[in-house]
RNA sequence: GGGAGCAUAGCUCAGCUGGUUCAGAGCAUCUGCCUUACAAGCAGAGGGUCCUUGGUUCGAAUCCAUGUGCUCCCA
């Protein structure tokens, strides 16, 4: 058979992926199996794949298959979410480059804008899912805003609603004032801006010539001042509690009052308080029954309510008012000041803090069940140490603003009467109907009422995921739902710890009355080599699809997950793709080997290769049991490294060495047949880290009748094994590599034969089982067990037992004798500091009796090295 | 300002409830090798006062405290 020298992965890649999906391999459907589920984080439809999701899909992808393979039921759910504010951002960016203004649409225009966008960009990420070989069920691909969702939602939000968790409350939002709309936390930066630090007094009210001055970075909310605050124990202003004093320019009469939220060594330790401009004050305003005074329209110029500077832009007001106050004798002083200011994220516009009407979700009884499942471990994440923040947030869990001033996303199922009343029902029949009975007016019509313009956070449809991927909410008893709820395992991100993962465990727990996922495994952030989090607007991330066409899917999996610990951040470099390419290309060679050989009937196995099956099945095992440990801990990097080693160095550098036939030499059918029995295996072992090669080489080791494939083969179980072997052969590999040195250092030739002598000592008796390989590898002529020591050989010792290599030229005594002498100083020493344990009285009283029993086995080891060391030192002198 | 986490080889990380080899791995580095599976390779080697300083203990990379540095969360 010709197979090529070096492995290329694309035709492969794509040769295989069809070929799972044509025979619908990826497809679960309920059975009498035992499920194992996953549902897909989902990928906003604004998005193209990044560093981020190649990692957590990989992650994904591994645990499935794996799962696949041991014969559960997989199944892998994918889908995206709407992303109300960074699609409906788009769609109107959009449609301003072809000359539409979002308001000169209606709502119904506008989202039929949406749902082109939507068709036309919302499944490319999926698709670069397929090339990363995602074992998605495609055929169950949800999305968060399709008629199941988007129903699920309106459901959800009426009867929670119904069962009075669901309110309407005034709130500080995060307000931009070029987009007309509020923004989550998430989507303010931060920057620190270089800006003035104002002082400006206020008058106390009746009283003549005595003021109070304040320091503010934002002048021209004096307007919306409704108190002066300052701290309780502050001695400067005592004489102030029970006055009034007088807003400059507006001269309005507002009190003094006292609060320890103050911070006295901060300015001047006077603060004015503006309710409606700031979250601070906001809070004060509420504690102490402070009017509000909302100065500014949406669009940031003034409202009638400041009573000056009406329709001027709040920083141009700014600029004008400070003359203003010089003028008027209020101002005192201007100093330098830096701080930070909250930017949109996609519009660039300073934030506004603004007090608005909103929908709230009233979390502390939904919150208390779901902190206490992960406490107690019946939900775990992975590492655990993400219990503590988790706990943190849940316990001072806030109300959940769950309405948006959008159109993009599950419109608010409530309708507002004439008169003010709220009525919250499925549709506008439902609701007249309703309205009707409920305020006894039989005369309203559909043109009474007027449903809310806003809809609801995306997260409020994201947290029912794990339920309405399998359509649980509207059908909670169907069979999808029955048996693939509670999922096995999610993976995602811990900054979303909160605003997802809290909430989907608080959903499932109130609609299925059971946990959505019984582990949670963090990943860690993408960043470049520097330390930066890999991002768009820095331009510092692959191109995470150039990336596979040059490594291959497998090397870049294989990259991703090489240096990435649970919770911990992946610094990425493409190094590591490279790392896993060249893996790609080991084990292709080593297929390229193993079938190169031809088979000889009549041939019977050789010792050598006896001797190679035993030590290998036992390596094998053994490595099997360790990997199975690292699965269930969640450390996968570690599994990977752990095979990735058994494949490299045990299999290719050691057994495929030790088995090997000479050039052109056929191998015996039994050393053959199990060779090919452990590169399958060891194939379906790294299957679900690298799908596409271990698919193409289980084709290529043997005959395949149609659809045995690798995905759906079972994993191989482990087998009794002899753990003695593995020391055996241990001694044996230090004696491989003792002769590799003694080649290199005396330039000796590998086909140059040479011969090697044994001598045992204390009585031992000889140890043969990997004989033959040592010297198969070593290229030795005689192997003899000798009692006497060898005159004029080079010699090593391995634990106590003497090894001679004759030498034509004959040793080098004096390079021997030093050999021997730091040997036997460093075992002296050794020595030294075991017997210092063992001579003290409370080492020996304290420690546990296992441990002091390991110290006096070394003790008698490096004792009886010493011997032997200095016995062959005394006949070289 | 409050809270949490981290600090081990050049880099990325293991090192479980303190006790087998005076600390391990991969990558990187260095030295030999184009040995007919593989130079995307083979065979070897070097490299760490386990952040500082104290403490507990027969014994500390491992536990406690202090300091320093970094990261994250909340305000």
């Amino acid at each position: 058979m010709e197979i090529a020298s070096k492995y290329d992965p694309k035709a492969i890649e794509d040769k295989w992926y069809s070929y799972w999906l044509e025979r619908k391999l990826f497809r679960s459907v309920p059975d009498e199996r035992e499920p194992y589920t996953i549902v897909i984080p989902p990928p906003n439809v604004t998005g193209v794949l990044h560093m981020g999701h190649m990692l957590n899909n990989t992650i994904q992808d591994v645990l499935v298959r794996r799962a696949r393979m041991q014969g559960k039921n997989a199944c892998w759910v994918p889908g995206t979410d709407h992303a109300s504010i960074a699609t409906e951002a788009k769609v109107v960016a959009k449609l301003k480059e072809e000359g539409i203004e979002k308001s000169s649409l209606t709502r119904d225009e506008f989202l039929a804008h949406a749902w082109e966008w939507k068709e036309k960009h919302g499944g490319i990420i999926l698709e670069q899912l397929k090339k990363l070989g995602a074992s998605c069920d495609w055929e169950r691909t949800c999305f968060t805003m399709d008629e199941a969702r988007y129903e699920s939602v309106i459901d959800v939000f009426i009867d929670l609603y119904k069962k009075g968790l669901i309110y309407r409350g005034v709130r500080m939002v995060n307000w931009d004032p070029k987009a007309l709309t509020a923004l989550s936390d998430e989507e303010v930066l931060y920057k620190e801006v270089q800006s003035k630090l104002y002082y400006l007094r206020y008058k106390v009210e009746g009283v003549d010539n005595d003021y109070v001055t304040i320091a503010t970075t934002r002048p021209e909310t004096i307007l919306g001042d409704t108190a002066v605050c300052f701290h309780p124990e502050d001695e400067r202003y005592q004489h102030l509690i029970g006055k009034r004093v007088l807003v400059p320019l507006l001269n309005r009469s507002i009190p003094m009052i006292s609060d320890e939220y103050v911070d006295r060594e901060f300015g001047t330790g006077c603060l004015k308080i503006t309710p409606a401009h700031d979250v601070n004050d906001y809070v004060i305003g509420q504690k102490y029954n402070l009017p509000s005074i909302d100065i500014f329209n949406p669009n940031g110029t003034l409202s009638e309510k400041a009573e000056m500077y009406i329709g001027e832009d709040r920083f141009e007001v700014r600029k004008q008012i400070i003359p203003a106050l010089e003028a008027a004798g209020n101002l005192v002083k201007i100093e330098d000041y830096v701080n930070k200011v909250g930017f949109s994220e996609r519009t660039d516009a300073v934030i506004e803090p603004k007090l608005s009407m909103q929908w709230f979700l009233r979390m502390p009884d939904l919150a208390k069940p779901a902190l206490d499942v992960v406490m107690n471990d019946v939900i775990r994440f992975h590492p655990d140490k993400f219990k503590n923040t988790y706990r943190y947030w849940m316990e001072n869990v806030r109300d959940w603003c769950i309405s948006r001033q959008l159109w993009w996303g599950q419109r608010i199922p409530a309708f507002y009467l004439p008169s003010g009343e709220i009525v919250v029902a499925k549709s506008a029949d439902e609701a007249l109907e309703t309205a009707r009975c409920k305020f006894l007016k039989p005369d309203l019509t559909h043109a009474d009422l007027r449903q809310e313009e806003d809809v609801l956070d995306t997260w409020f449809s994201s947290w029912l995921w794990p339920i309405s991927v399998f359509d649980g909410i509207r059908k909670p008893e169907n069979e999808d739902i029955k048996y693939y709820y509670p999922t096995n395992d999610l993976i995602t991100a811990p900054e979303i710890l909160f605003f997802w993962v809290a909430r989907m465990i608080m959903a499932g727990q109130e609609y299925r009355q059971e946990i959505p996922f019984k582990n949670v495994y963090l990943t860690g952030i993408v960043r470049d080599k520097i330390g930066r989090k890999m991002s768009k607007s820095l331009g510092n991330s692959p191109d995470p699809i150039g990336l596979i066409e040059k490594y291959g899917a497998d090397g870049v999996r294989v990259g991703m997950l090489l240096t990435s610990p649970a919770g911990n951040d992946l610094p990425f470099d493409e190094g590591l793709c490279e790392q896993g390419r060249n893996f790609s290309n080991k084990i292709w060679n080593a297929l390229r080997l193993v079938k190169g050989w031809t088979v000889d009937e009549s041939l019977s196995q050789p010792s050598y290769a006896a001797a190679s099956q035993l030590w290998f099945e036992a390596k094998w095992n053994e490595t099997l049991e360790t990997i199975d440990g690292l699965y269930d801990d969640y450390r996968l990097s570690e599994a990977l490294m752990t095979a990735y080693k058994l494949v490299w160095d045990d299999f290719c550098s050691w057994y495929l060495e030790m088995i090997k036939p000479g050039y052109q030499q056929p191998i015996d059918a039994l050393t053959y047949e199990n060779t090919l029995g452990f590169f399958e295996e060891l194939m379906q072992l790294m299957h679900p880290f690298m799908p596409f090669i271990t698919e193409e080489i289980w084709h290529l080791l043997r005959e395949r009748r149609n659809g045995d494939c690798i995905m759906v083969s079972q994993i191989p179980q482990k087998r009794p094994f002899y753990p003695e072997v593995l020391n055996k052969f241990s001694v044996a590999e230090e004696v491989v590599i003792a002769l590799r040195t003694i080649r290199k250092e005396k330039s000796i030739p590998f086909k140059e034969s040479i011969d090697l002598f044994i001598r045992k000592n204390n009585d031992e008796k000889p140890e043969t089982t990997f004989d033959s390989i040592v010297a198969k590898l070593c290229n030795i002529n005689r192997l003899e067990y000798v009692l006497d020591k060898v005159g004029g050989a080079t010699t090593f010792t391995v634990k106590s037992t003497e090894f001679y290599v004759p030498l034509k030229e004959g040793a080098d005594h004096t390079a021997e004798i030093a050999k021997l002498e730091e040997e036997l100083k460093y075992t002296r020493g050794f020595l030294e500091s075991v017997l210092k344990k063992l001579s003290n009285e409370r080492f020996v009283a304290n420690a546990k009796p296992e441990v002091v029993e390991i110290e006096r086995s070394k003790q008698a080891d490096a004792e009886s090295r010493i011997k032997v060391l200095q016995a062959q030192l005394d006949t070289l002198k």
